[in-house]
DNA sequence: TATTGTTATACTCTATAACTATA
DNA sequence: TATAGTTATAGAGTATAACAATA
């Protein structure tokens, strides 16, 4: 019958919050990813770049808290960017257990490249919204997170 | 209290609408599964059930492309489905290369306790925004969809 | 005893390519 | 030749538990 041909509806799935965050968000990443291609940094890596630039001298786990990332992840992640030359490790003066970072120079360079790369980015995907829509959206999302953090 | 909690800063990355809708997708997925766990229904799962009620005779490539999912990644779906007695599979009388689909009673069954589990999921998650910003959420949400919609 | 970072591992989610059977 | 569904597989992304060094 007609549901053969016509394209199909989601039901109530198309009023739930969820639904759309999570597609939304796929759509996000998906560009996300292809917009910093050549630079080799993911989303999640470029997260870390971002606090240890706002945060010279933060320990590992520190990163790890305010971006939601396991210890044990937080490892791999580290070590991607020490290798790329991104950030340097250096055992904290005050905690001989924890290691404190900073940008290097390369890092600082990588960090403006990336930041340019997902203004546009954004600017492209989210051409449809004014700026004060981006801020409603953000400040949403931001009160979700907020609501029941921990 | 003397110490360790100056909370880490986001750095620029807190300008981004990618990341804050990262961390509050993850978020409210980590929820969904925790309210449905006694069903065992997961986000995708039950999106294809809500597809299947709302289009009766919908067929698999269909279900497929209105939620986004891969042809490949719809078989062990529909498997899960079919398994768990929600959805009986037919082979179309049109093209007898398709199958078409319909909710069983115990699907229906499950397709409301769902939907009723996932209101109180998202009233809860979202009890801090008000019906008219959820509404502003969903839309701004659907229109990055829609945007790049190829 | 608690905490920082590490290792090993497992599970979910999604993407790609090659196959079959129908069209 | 093209399409619907299938199989196999690989790659991210994230989660848990146990361990070493240090506090």
């Amino acid at each position: 019958m007609a549901a053969a041909n016509d394209t199909a509806t989601l039901g109530p799935l198309d009023s739930f919050v969820g639904y759309h965050m999570r597609r939304a968000s796929a759509r996000m990443s998906v560009d996300f990813h292809a917009a910093m291609a050549e630079t080799g940094i993911r989303q999640v890596v470029f997260g870390v770049l971002s606090v240890i630039a706002a945060n010279p001298g933060i320990n590992q786990g520190q990163i790890g808290k305010v971006l939601g990332i396991q210890r044990a992840n937080m490892v791999s992640l580290i070590g991607e960017l020490t290798d790329a030359g991104y950030v340097s490790r250096t055992t904290s003066p005050e905690d001989r257990r924890a290691f404190v970072f900073q940008l290097t120079d390369r890092g600082a360079a990588a960090f403006a490249d990336g930041l340019a790369r997902i203004r546009l980015h954004e600017d492209r995907l989210l051409r449809d919204l004014s700026v004060g829509e981006r801020e409603t959206l953000v400040a949403l999302l931001k009160r979700i997170q907020a609501s029941g953090a921990d």
